[in-house]
RNA sequence: GGAGAGAUGGCAGAGCGGUCGAAUGCGGCGGUCUCGAAAACCGUUGAUCCCAUUUGGGAUCCGGGGGUUCGAAUCCCCCUCUCUCCGCCA
């Protein structure tokens, strides 16, 4: 949720760059600002009121105990024509508030003013890329094939137990899997971030404190009987720890890393943009949030973005970097990277990771504040990036490294699977 | 699931229906002392919003919502959550 402040000072600039993300916010910020209006008027009539309220009864107060009960009973006749204008000025304080947080919610963050504007994804600019892309032999197949051919995911068995996006892992896929969680946790702690494992199902506040809620509502698994959202991120459950806390500003930055499973309903999509790892209804991923001063915000995104490029660098994954244009970009982000890696026998680059500064838009949502120098009160900028989501880095690592006699393990990661190659046998 | 207890400021913990934003202790901050630190002592210490903006004034907040009353942290009702015991169970 944008801060009210930013829009009341400049709504020019907030139009403006809300026309980046093309999004069209003339009308509602209208709406926002005599909605504020209206409720600061209301609220100074409230206040008024109920100012002479308190003084009135103080007054009774001290008249019964001097004894003086029929001046009271006078005073007390008065209140009441108060009361009954209190009761309406506060509904429609109530209420104005509420409509104003409303329309306040349907504004997306500001983007960072060196966003480009762009409609889709060929928008957005690739400022990065490195890796050999390996040319593979004509013989070369996908990584669903190849899941099968040395039996390490199994597609069709998820799909009897569960459903369409629910693959089974198993013997050396399953081994690879545990592997990359426990690679990419490792790097993660050597590089200061503190290991969180969080709560797979959240309540709506918490929803509502990352923006998956109001809107995405339709993204996220929910288990109606105990009103509870499965998550489809760590970011959740891991941002929400900071929900309503106020922070010292030593306590900067605050780094966080948690791997957990990661449940989406991804209605509407199939096709074979989401066949085999591509896309699915439950994976894993290992995510990092930061919690930054405002004024760090910026180059706690880029140290992020190093950090998940050393990370592919380690894989020797061919990979890229993109800047998301104003249309790619999610409602709730101010900027963002897109990770991705390339995926040779698909010949497709695939998102591993997205980096997002949130600045001050989650934290306003979740009064997630700390106190400057001077005492005041100021919301902290919040950051979160995969590093990263396991399926996409699969299908790559499967695809990429696969040769006639099975399929080579980077070095790297060869001390966490415990072997070196893949084969049939 | 059954029975009981509770929800108050960063934490702990008081609070006859009026002067309670709330005692007290701890913590935090500032000071005295000290070469410095500790101890001791003194002082200070909530958030949000509105009006005036220089000092300032006002409203709201004691889990959430409703009610009684001129007046509620204090009384009544509902909800939620937490804890303890029992049952079940990884």
């Amino acid at each position: 949720m944008l801060v009210l402040q930013t829009i009341r000072e400049n709504p020019e600039a907030a139009l403006k760059l809300l026309a980046i993300k093309n999004f069209d916010g003339k009308e509602i910020i209208q709406t926002i600002l005599s909605l504020d209006d209206k409720r600061k008027e209301t609220q100074k009539m409230l206040d008024d009121n109920l100012a002479q309220s308190n003084t009135l009864a103080r007054e009774i107060g001290i008249l019964y105990k001097t004894g003086k009960a029929a001046e009271a009973s006078l005073l007390k006749e008065k209140t009441s024509q108060l009361k009954e204008l209190a009761k309406e000025l506060s509904t429609i304080f109530e209420s104005t508030k509420k409509e104003l947080e409303e329309a306040l919610l349907k504004v997306p963050n500001l983007p960072h003013p060196s966003i480009h504007h762009g409609k889709t994804p060929e928008d957005n600019e690739i400022i990065h890329q490195e890796g050999l892309i390996p040319h593979l032999p004509i013989t070369a197949i996908p990584h669903w094939d190849l899941a099968s051919k040395y039996d390490l995911i199994d597609f069709a068995l998820g799909n009897k137990i569960s459903g369409a996006g629910f693959p089974v892992y198993k013997g050396k896929g399953a081994r690879l899997q545990r592997a990359l969680i426990n690679f990419f946790l490792d790097r993660a702690i050597d590089e200061g971030y503190k290991e969180i494992q969080p709560p797979y199902l959240v309540n709506a506040a918490s929803g509502y404190g990352t923006g998956q809620l109001p809107d995405k509502d339709g993204q996220m698994y929910y288990a109606p009987l105990d009103d509870l959202y499965l998550i489809p991120t760590a970011e959740v459950p891991v941002t929400n720890i900071y929900r309503d806390v106020i922070l010292k500003e030593s306590d900067f930055p605050l780094k966080n890393v948690a791997y957990s499973s990661c449940f989406r309903r991804e209605a509407g999509s199939y096709g074979k943009d989401v066949r085999g790892l591509n896309r699915l209804h439950q994976f894993d991923k290992v995510e990092i949030v930061q919690i930054s001063h405002p004024e760090r915000s910026y180059e706690v995104l880029e140290e992020m973005r190093t950090y998940v490029s050393g990370l592919l660098r380690a894989l020797e994954l061919p990979f890229r970097i993109l800047k998301l244009c104003g249309g790619d970009m999610s409602f709730t982000s101010a900027m963002t990277y897109d990770m991705e890696v390339y995926s040779a026998a698909q010949k497709r680059w695939l998102e591993v990771s997205s980096i997002s500064n949130f600045e001050s838009y989650q934290a306003n949502r979740m009064k997630l504040r700390y106190k400057d120098e001077t005492g005041k009160m100021q919301l902290a900028h919040t950051l979160n990036g995969s590093a990263l989501a396991l399926p996409r880095i699969v299908a790559a690592l499967l695809e990429n490294n696969q040769t006639d006699k099975g399929i080579k393990i980077p070095e790297a990661l060869v001390r966490y699977t415990g072997f070196g190659f893949i084969s049939e046998t």
